[in-house]
This record gives structure tokens, C-alpha cells and sequence, in this order.
DNA sequence: TATTGTTATACTCTATAACTATA
DNA sequence: TATAGTTATAGAGTATAACAATA
């Protein structure tokens, strides 16, 4: 494919995408006392998939640094969603893990944020909602090999 | 539409946004070793296809608010990339355009990031691209009047 | 009075570098 | 010496609110 259209395609759909998140992700719900920031969100959700992870782990998944990490994983014990202990087998490092109340919250926000964006999806014709779902799929399925290459240079 | 089907397309939507940020997400952070991060990157985007556009404009386009992108026009200006000055029309308004440093810097990052994120959408039929393109414009026009509305709210 | 843009303030996220504690 | 995590510092991006200039 000509390559001006491939880079005008990955533009518009870090636009598209970046305008959905600003509309119904995590952090648009402002007055709600359930609002967690989207990095929040992202390491909230690491941490539902493999509870007791370390600092350096949920770090690599984000793609940043320990240091930035570090301040995320701050915020999030701090508002009691997350407990952060020393590990007894290596004491330097961390396990985290989602708490009760973290996941209450993470059930709201699921909720409220697939509701929002379901909203705004009403209208559609099954046709469109079949083409989403193309795309969707087709992106995914770059996606996944992108990752598990990279992965695998590791 | 069928509700279900809404949930599962919006739950379909969210995954993909995921899967994308993971792969993509941390690599438009090294756009900034061009000197462009990826908001100073998507605001020349922007002037790029509106020439002499305002800041309202631009705010508007990016979701933003004013304030945000004035702060983003400052340091596009102050690096050169792009002019501004005030509307003899309208002494109210700006007049924002992309400079000739700030055109060949979009080429030279062009042709960087086409290597990146281009690679993940290789195989990508025309009609493939095409149907891309489609619902994009699709889900942001769902998001944009979302968002008219909410700034009709206001 | 309404609109356009800026500034002050405060917060999140980010990286680099220097640091402590542990292995 | 190497690894895990923290802190200090600095910079970008964000929003709200108060503000100036213009219409």
C-alpha cells in the first residue's frame, strides 16, 4: 500500500482514538467521585491480570520508566485502591495488588465508561456496527503480532 | 440498534484502544527525541490541512481547551515551527500557520514515524485502509457531536 | 454582553540522575 | 557488582478560574 496513506491511516486513528478516551474514558468522568486518571486506569488494569506484581513488571507493561511508575503506583495506594508490600522471598521488591474497594471501583469506571461510550454508538445501523467490528479486528490482529514481536525481541 | 450489540461493539472499541496504546503508545513517546511530542505533532497536523486556522480552531480539533493549546502554540512558536499573529479582521483571533523550518521538521519526522508505526498497518488492503478511514470517521463524528453537546451544556 | 486568547495555579504523567536497600 | 525501588528535579500537557482586549 502507498505509504502516505499508510501514515495518514495510523494519524487519523491515533486521533480517532485519542477524541474517544477524551469523550468517555476514566478521566471524563470529572464529577463523579469514581475517577481514576487513564494511566491510573491502564495500571489498575495490569494489576487485575497479574495480581501481585512487582513495580519493575506493571513498569514494562506501561511502557515507563520505575520512577514514573513509582509516582502512579503513589496515588493509587493512596486512595486505598491498590496495597503495595515487600516481597518476603527478595525484600527489594514490591507486590501490588488491586483491593476491595479498588475493585468496586474498577467495576464502576468498567461500567460507566462502556455506557458512555455505548450512548454515543446508538444510532449506529448493524451494518456500521459490523464494520466497526472489522476494524476493530483487523487493527487487533496488527496489534498482536506488533506486540508478540516485540515481545519476543525481549 | 440492539443494545447487546452496542455493549459488545463499545467493549470491542475499548479493547482495540488498549491493545493499541500498549503497542503504539510508549514508541510516540520517541517522536520527542525529533523535538515534537505527540500533541505538539498533532497541532501541526492540524495546520497543516487548516491553514491560518485559530486557536479556538485548533482547541476544538484536538479536544482541548484553549488554555491547553495555548500553551502548546507557545512552544511551537517558540521553536519555530509555526507563526502567529493577529487577525486584522478580527483583532480577537489568531491567525495560526505552519513555518517553513516547521514544514521541513514535519517531513523529516514524516519519514521517521512512517517506519514505526506504518510497519504494524504492512498488509493493510486498500480497501482495508479504506474501510479504516470509514470508521474512523465514523466513531469521531460520534464523538464530536458528544462533545458539541457537552460544550452546549456549558 | 459575548467572544478570543492569555495567565495563574494546580495537578498528572514523564524521564534522567542520584540515592538507599537488598541480593 | 547488579537489581528494585524511591526521590529530586525538570518539563510537557491538562483544566479551572480570573483576566484583558475586542466585537
Amino acid at each position: 500500500m502507498d505509504k502516505d496513506r499508510v501514515m495518514e491511516c495510523a494519524t487519523t486513528i491515533m486521533d480517532t482514538f485519542h477524541l474517544i478516551m477524551r469523550t468517555v474514558g476514566p478521566e471524563s468522568q470529572k464529577r463523579s467521585s469514581l475517577s481514576l486518571s487513564f494511566q491510573q486506569f491502564r495500571t489498575m488494569k495490569i494489576l487485575e491480570r497479574h495480581e501481585g506484581a512487582s513495580l519493575s513488571f506493571v513498569a514494562e507493561h506501561m511502557g515507563a520508566t520505575p520512577s514514573a511508575m513509582s509516582k502512579v503506583v503513589d496515588s493509587l495506594v493512596e486512595q486505598g485502591y491498590i496495597y503495595r508490600r515487600t516481597s518476603e522471598s527478595d525484600r527489594r521488591k514490591l507486590i501490588l495488588a488491586v483491593t476491595d474497594p479498588g475493585k468496586q471501583a474498577m467495576d464502576a469506571i468498567h461500567a460507566q465508561v462502556l455506557s458512555r461510550l455505548a450512548e454515543r454508538l446508538t444510532g449506529l445501523s448493524p451494518c456500521e456496527c459490523e464494520m466497526v467490528y472489522l476494524v476493530m479486528d483487523l487493527l487487533r490482529s496488527k496489534m498482536v503480532t506488533a506486540q508478540s514481536e516485540i515481545t519476543h525481541q525481549l
